[in-house]
DNA sequence: CTAATAGTGTCTTTAAGACATTATCTC
DNA sequence: GAGATAATGTCTTAAAGACACTATTAG
């Protein structure tokens, strides 16, 4: 590195962002369990209530509308890092997994000024978000079911991030192995199955028959051999868990 | 919006960054002609060489490497208009596909600060870059193979840049029909097969009679009806063009 | 036994894979 | 006619789709 070249820098002839931010789509699967019928099973994202106040007592910008969880990042720490300190300190869920997706940068999309976010997704297992920290208002966060969303009000240009989040996360379920978060590390096929029908209505994952043996063809799936769990029905059932490795499958051919 | 609580705000309580870059990874794809042998065909990646002196005359950071090329962003553009604008200066192409992929703001990435790099990637066709603007010196404008880019030094974290470029454009070309963006709006089998050849190599792919009987089921792409070229060959191809839709192929599906 | 989910048998239909063959044109 | 790419014919094999049927167990 050319050490007279990092002096002569002079940062100062460009303007310089007034704040970069990191944001956070938390998607969560709720199992609604009904008597003698199948669950009813969602796709839900978490948003808090903005205060009406900031922390010092002045006016909160955007007050009461709703906003992904997010916060400034800090110049010592990365955005993705950032987005796991912010999700731990909002509702104490640690060590899940979460993906970059997008940026915006459009001019005026925060009043305050040229505020940049990095937005991210997340994936976080329904029992984790309900052992949520007591320090917050049970109010000011909240999960709504994804059609939810066009109703209420949505703070700053949230309401473009959360579509993309929402794109993302479609994509990544059927595309690639990202199913696997929302899921125990051995999980039953109708548990897999359950997961991809939040996104999808392709009657091949529907069908119950067809997906329970297609499941056993798939390379990046094995059978937990001989194990099996009784938690989804009486019938007890095989287990199954995701191979570690990478997944592209062309649009132009047919096969793996 | 609540003016009041714009007025209040106060940016000073956090740090800010020092700089937004938009960094750009041109890929065009060579066709190097060969007597009486099929064409070579080639992913390549635009790079630029660091000047040694800043226009201001003062030794610049990273001289002698090799970058991706981009620039400050602008507080009145995004990083995508920025991407477009750095890439008219530097090539004078326009009007091409870009899309980001990726934020880079690890803490020490770059010598001269916290600087954050939003990076697209760009796909030109061969024959823009060819009229390339003739005020670029050709020493410090290249094209290299992938393979290539090992062996040559990069500036800042640009392998990584890179790297996850390299990935992106990949699995774009063959998940999504990003394809056309090297294709003019009509084009024959073989034109199509070439572009997905430089990132596959799989046989389904690779086989002549496969592709040419896989491309006219693909529910993306349509004849286009009685037309035909002679440039891939002596005998006279059919024309086929993409459709206006979204494609997602789950893994967990055989069929559209 | 009933109800519910898990899992198999089997037949039909469709698509993939392989390989040979024909078509069209330039040189 | 040689040589190149384009395109089809046809046979074999594998997988998808459909639907009936069996298995296991709580209550």
């Amino acid at each position: 590195m050319n050490k007279e070249a990092v002096e002569q820098y002079d940062s100062s002839v460009y303007r310089t962002p007034d704040g970069y931010t990191s944001d956070i789509a938390v998607f969560t699967i709720h199992s609604e369990k009904r008597e003698h019928k199948p669950p009813v099973v969602n796709l839900m994202l978490m948003l808090i209530r903005r205060a009406e106040q900031t922390a010092e007592g002045t006016p909160n910008i955007e007050a009461g509308k709703w906003a992904l969880p997010g916060g400034f990042v800090q110049p010592d720490e990365t955005a993705l890092e950032a987005a796991h300190r912010e999700l731990e300190e909002e509702t104490g869920v640690k060590g899940i997994h979460m993906k970059h997706y997008g940026m915006y940068d459009r001019p005026g999309r925060d009043p305050r000024g040229w505020i940049l976010s990095n937005a991210h997704y997340a994936i976080v297992p329904e029992d984790l978000l309900v052992s949520r920290k007591a320090s917050d208002d049970a109010e000011d966060v909240q999960l709504f079911r994804l059609e939810e969303l066009k109703t209420i009000p949505l703070a700053f240009d949230h309401a473009e991030l959360i579509a993309d989040a929402i794109r993302e996360i479609r994509s990544d379920l059927l595309q690639t192995t990202a199913a696997k978060n929302f899921l125990p590390s051995e999980f039953t096929y109708s548990e897999l199955q359950a997961v991809l029908l939040t996104v999808t209505d392709d009657p091949a994952i529907k069908s119950e028959q067809a997906f329970a043996r297609k499941i056993k063809t798939l390379p990046f799936i094995a059978e937990a051999e001989g194990k099996t769990t009784a938690r989804t029905s009486k019938k007890p059932a095989k287990l199954y868990k995701f191979k570690e490795m990478d997944v592209i499958k062309p649009i132009y051919t047919a096969r793996y």
